[in-house]
DNA sequence: AGTTCCCGCCAAGAC
DNA sequence: GTCTTGGCGGGAACT
């Protein structure tokens, strides 16, 4: 179906381009029907004829295209003209898309127009650092000291945020961080930062960032984008704030959730849907606050997902390998110890995958079994805070220079065997690379 | 009628 | 000055 489709949308694509977009299209099995990669005629909206349709040009379908296209070891670098041109969109959707994906580190900014694919291999690391910001802003701790090459928000350019907030005292500013900003990288740039800061502070990418952040630190894996808003603008905002920020969140919550990383759920009792974050189905909720936007069983209709379930991928078998693993240990371990384990983790929960007990997560791979709702569901409390347990077991406190010195070294060298494992596994890699990974976070 | 979100204008910033 | 980036909100598609 998609060979056609892909032939109108390259016009100006080597018959190469097509073939391996059409390759790309059939490479993603395991995607939702709505969301197979369908290229279709860009041009804009002043091309809107009878067949248009608002749904072919959505920002998540083109995020699934987009990395249907680029999602491949042998990719490294992306042109964002390139990109618009392939995917037959204009170039502002592309930034939209990119801002997204950097944002949790699926890609990293390189230079001007250019980006560098890290991949799914990217997530983990990049979403398990945005939790560790979060949490230290939350408690009050001073933030992070400058980023060490973390793919997701890693900040090429300036300081922490640690400007005093130009416009507020709210949870934004709370949560806010810098976003990339490759171009004060260079000799004389101020490294103050201004009233030009203020557009970053709106950024999609920073939005996408504290948007996740709630999911990760308030114990909220279901929220709706008005609370979201609420949250991260903060109460008393004109309506035209809040309502330009819920667009924003529109669009983030559909490429996250083309990426699985969310999922679309109808309220029962209202229109509004609510997102549901894919890393901590069925955690204990209900803190700070939040209206919790979770129904009692059997009351939200999922809008989607056709595979996988989770973004951590935990279940009872591996929880209990996990927890063989001391909390305690990190500071004791070396390195390669640490290294070790990891390894050896991830390697018997695969084996176990084959076995019937793994369970996959969104890029389930369309050879392995899925996950059973009814497994799914019980002990799912007790396999978050296992998952828990693990993660901290691995999780650095940064306590001292050394400390943080070997779990950089823990981290590249992990990422390399990682980068090797993903080679290896060529299932993994046909479905967006890692479910596996994902539960280190 | 309310919600969703595509679209492109245009300003900020880089060069 | 041109080009890149991306915030923003109008308004059309969708429900």
């Amino acid at each position: 179906m998609a060979t056609a489709a892909v032939m109108a949308a390259v016009p100006s694509s080597s018959p190469a381009d097509v073939a391996e977009a059409v390759v790309m299209a059939e490479a993603v099995p395991s995607l939702p029907q709505c969301q197979q990669p369908v290229f279709v005629e860009g041009r804009g909206a002043k091309l809107r004829d009878h067949a248009y349709s608002r749904k072919q040009k959505s920002l998540g379908l083109l995020c699934s295209n987009f990395v249907a296209l680029y999602n491949r070891d042998d990719v490294e670098s992306i042109g964002l003209d390139d990109a618009a041109r392939r995917l037959g969109v204009e170039r502002r959707r592309i930034y939209d898309i990119v801002n997204v994906l950097e944002s949790v580190g699926i890609l990293v900014r390189k230079a001007k127009n250019r980006y560098s694919w890290i991949g799914f291999g990217g997530v983990p690391m990049a979403l398990r650092e945005l939790k560790e910001r979060a949490l230290r802003e939350k408690s009050g701790l001073a933030p992070l000291p400058v980023e060490e090459p973390s793919v997701a928000i890693m900040s090429d350019d300036e300081d922490e945020d640690k400007m005093g907030d130009a416009d507020g005292d709210t949870e934004s500013e709370k949560l806010s961080q810098p976003v990339d900003n490759p171009s004060d990288n260079k000799p004389g740039a101020p490294r103050c930062r201004l009233r030009s800061d203020h557009r970053k502070e709106k950024s999609l990418g920073l939005l996408t960032q504290n948007f996740v952040k709630l999911f990760l630190t308030m114990e909220v894996d279901t929220i709706s984008l008005d609370e979201a808003a609420k949250l991260l603008l903060g109460e008393g905002h004109a309506e035209n704030s809040m309502r330009t920020k819920v667009r924003r969140l529109y669009d983030i919550a559909n490429v996250l959730s083309s990426l699985n990383f969310i999922d679309k759920i109808q309220q029962a009792d209202s229109r509004k849907p609510a997102f549901r974050w894919l890393g901590s189905a069925g955690k204990p909720k209900a803190e700070n606050g939040v209206t919790i936007a979770v129904p009692p069983p059997g009351k939200t209709i999922s809008n989607k997902r056709a595979f996988g379930t989770e973004l951590t991928n935990i279940d009872i078998n591996r929880s209990r390998l996990d927890s063989t693993i001391p909390k305690k240990a990190k500071l004791t371990q070396s390195g390669g110890e640490i290294l070790k384990n990891c390894k050896l983790s991830v390697q018997k929960q695969l084996g176990q995958g084959s076995k019937g007990g793994f369970v996959y997560g969104p890029f389930h791979p369309a050879g392995a079994r899925k996950q059973e709702p009814d497994n799914g569901n019980k002990g799912h409390t007790d396999n978050v805070q296992n998952w828990e347990s693990l993660a901290a077991s691995f999780r650095p406190q940064y306590q001292n220079q050394a400390l943080g010195d070997l779990f950089a070294h823990y981290v590249e060298a992990w990422k390399s065997w990682y980068s090797e494992f993903a080679q290896g596994s060529s299932m993994m890699q046909q479905h967006f690379g890692m479910p596996v990974i994902n539960q280190f976070l």
